[in-house]
DNA sequence: AACCCAAAAATTGTCGACAATAGGCGTGTT
DNA sequence: AACACGCCTATTGTCGACAATTTTTGGGTT
């Protein structure tokens, strides 16, 4: 079930790479080298274009035609953005979840739950393990969508710039007992196999955080 | 305002390829040959690598490693699949398209409409235009979001889709005539700044399209 | 000192060739 | 006849070098 041990080089240096732009140790705004790139991972500019060309069209970088690549800025704005983009998609996402999602995926979905639960009961503040939690959640509940299309869009391209947001905007959530109960509500809907529901509060749970990053932005 | 004329040869070789798999001059599901295409249009491999890999970004080619690229395939469920992910996101751009459209886009928006009832007052048959038209009327709503994430995914990647299976599904419109006021109704809810109207509009409009589809599907 | 212009340096775009992998073909065995 | 194995061919992955464009640098003028 893991994903295959990258099996081309330009592959390797894709995923490698994306790591650290979403773990911003490839600061925001930079323009990427390619030569300096190419000499760093030990590889031809035609490979590490290769694994640049992918970046792009994960969102992670820029293009501009002889310019070169620079990686994607965050603004709040932006981030504003994604949200309304997630609320939207995820919300059909956990609304076909409900009528498609089989029995086992419902019920890895529960057992994540409830590993949350026994988490947030042991430590309180580790919002890094929580947050990532909270986008398996996420990740869960659009795989049970059974949509391919909404499947791509949100795990290969979106997800990875909301990863990137949380590395570096470090959010800790002050929300994390509120968004646990949600995710309890979201699960229970599902099971219901009330579509309607499930996306309504999918859409609330996800603008709430949109809200709450706006307050924050606010006291700024 | 138009597209800069492709500054790059890859650039150059993308554009019509692009239209090339739209129109469905390139069949489904057809490998592509690195050595006979970089042969047919005259460039080297690398270039024509460059343009393959913007293609795939659209999501018009699949890639394979060690294998190669591939037009993607067509299937009902697939189409299925892509109404649903419009159905959330066009929703959501009309929502903020009602809450953020400058009165310059809304004039030409009517505009649009106006001249779609001209056209189809004069001309019935004209599916083609019609269709064309539809999804300028949609590409103006998105625009107007000025959600610059949302307009890069609906517009840069998912209507190239939009576009290739009405080339080649060819869907002459029943609903032409419904699909008319439905617009003109997307529009009212657009100009009293009632974003949760049009959104659920909106939803509906597309919906209602996806249905039809449906419904035609299950006659074959 | 600020500005503009030209030459130089560096970077991206493009090319053709070699290496590694996948697919097809023929042979041999059961 | 069907299947398995190994070779051969074709395609993709990777490389280094050249061409075109951009950026920097330096000098000269106002």
């Amino acid at each position: 079930m893991q994903p295959p041990p990258a099996t081309t080089r330009a592959d390797a240096v894709f995923t490698h790479l994306r790591q650290r732009i979403v773990e911003g140790q490839v600061a925001t705004n930079t323009k990427l080298s390619e030569p300096e790139l190419a000499k760093e991972y030990e590889i031809s500019r035609s490979t590490l274009r290769d694994a640049l060309s992918r970046l792009e069209g994960c969102g992670l970088l820029e293009r501009k035609a002889n310019i070169g690549y620079r990686v994607v800025t965050l603004s709040t704005s932006q981030l504003l953005e994604l949200f309304r983009v997630r609320e939207s998609l995820e919300g059909m996402a956990c609304r076909l979840a409900a009528e498609n999602m089989t029995p086992a995926q419902l019920m890895e979905l529960k057992d994540l739950l409830a590993q949350h639960q026994k988490n947030e009961s042991l430590q309180q503040g580790q919002a890094y393990f929580q947050q990532e939690g909270d986008l398996d959640f996420h990740f869960l509940i659009v795989l049970g969508s059974a949509n391919k299309m909404l499947i791509r869009l949100l795990c290969e391209e979106l997800y990875y710039l909301v990863r990137m947001y949380r590395y570096q905007f470090g959010m800790a959530s002050s929300r994390a007992k509120r968004a646990f109960s949600e995710h309890h509500n979201i699960i229970q809907a599902i099971e219901d196999k009330d579509g309607e529901l499930a996306e309504i509060l999918m859409r609330r749970h996800i603008s709430a955080s949109r809200k709450n990053v706006e307050k924050r932005m606010n006291t700024l």
